[in-house]
DNA sequence: AAACTATACGGAATGCCTTTCCGTTAAGCA
DNA sequence: TGCTTAACGGAAAGGCATTCCGTATAGTTT
């Protein structure tokens, strides 16, 4: 690779990581280019799909979720390390503007991405998972990318919601995980009172 | 409001039906207003944002599914019936190709969609869920309209994943919405054991 | 250090789509 | 029958993604 061309791969990166915070992940190429003060060619010849350049600017991000569950898996309990883990995985994806929607946006322009970030993350929580499972604590009838697919549907920011929203209802989603005795979840979740419906 | 311009709204209408089951809803406009026989000025007067287009073209079914609120309430007990409801919301929102992610698309186009359609369907879904909480079914923390765009979120057509992944992802949420003595779900739940970490 | 070659560059061009605008048409009424 | 005005249709304007290709230059060879 040429040298100038490695510094505009650099240029763009540090370019791109400025315009998603100020546009989401879907910034008009032109913003970034410009920021990069290279032409848009440069942007495609070696981006050629957007989602080549987010999982570029965030592999950073993406190895520090990766190892975290290693850590949370070697310090807390298993059921406590799921929900740890997922409680980040779920900043994660929901704090980058517009990643979540980009995640299952069906434009082809983002094709690439969930499997690139999915095949990063999944072996991490898989670990997480099974531990949880075969201890007991988690249900058997979810796979690791499952659970992670739909924490990203849910962290998709909502217009007209806090960010809390989604984390809530995250937590209702990991509740159902769970296959007895469900955690107190904070807000007044009540003792319960059996029925007949099953 | 003219003969001609009645008449042309009832094939706007019909047109976009039709559209919208081919190219989900965020077909081209031209591919609408061709279908119809009228200019695009046409589709433009009458529809101003493609939300009012939607709306119109679901007030059908959205009628059906609220209507569907009070005959499962008066058929099922609590429980029962808050599920098969939101089984049914669930399969509306995630069979009209595109309505998912216009919802949670963040274009101003679709801004007014949410707010539209919930204050239809929340009314509806309020009864049930208060009876579910009150019979002490429920959990009492989250509010209708949580519910429902979360399941809204939920129901993303995720590319490489059968329909029925929305569904199971689905019922895991539905799960974490019970207080306690979870449900069998029918897909190998196994019976619990208790853990220390709540 | 000059010439050469292949790599990479920039931005104009193309194509697709939305949305607006306005000259033209025809509905409905007197 | 003629008038008024609501409504029409499609051209035009604007925005953005993506491609293409003539030009520039890094790196190499002599």
């Amino acid at each position: 690779m040429r040298s100038d061309a490695q510094r505009n791969v650099v240029a763009l990166l540090d370019a791109a990581k400025t315009a998603f915070a100020h546009s989401g992940v879907d910034a008009p190429a032109k913003e970034i280019t410009d920021l990069a003060g290279v032409g848009v060619g440069t942007l495609y010849r070696h981006f050629p799909r957007r989602s080549d350049l987010i999982v570029a600017v965030l592999q950073n991000e993406i190895d520090e979720c990766v190892d975290a569950a290693a850590d949370l898996g070697a310090t807390f309990e298993p059921w406590q390390a799921l929900v740890s883990w997922l409680e980040r995985y779920a900043e994660f994806v929901g704090t980058k503007r517009g990643l979540a929607s980009a995640l299952h946006s069906g434009d082809p322009a983002y094709d690439d991405l969930p499997q690139h970030l999915l095949d990063q993350l999944e072996p991490a929580f898989h670990a997480l998972l099974s531990q949880a499972v075969s201890g007991g604590y988690a249900r058997a009838d979810v796979r690791a990318r499952d659970v992670l697919t739909t924490l990203a549907l849910i962290s998709h920011p909502v217009p007209g919601e806090q960010p809390s929203f989604n984390q809530r209802m995250a937590r209702v989603f990991v509740d159902g995980l769970r296959l007895v005795n469900r955690v107190e979840s904070g807000r007044g979740a009540r003792s319960g009172v059996g029925d007949g419906t099953e």
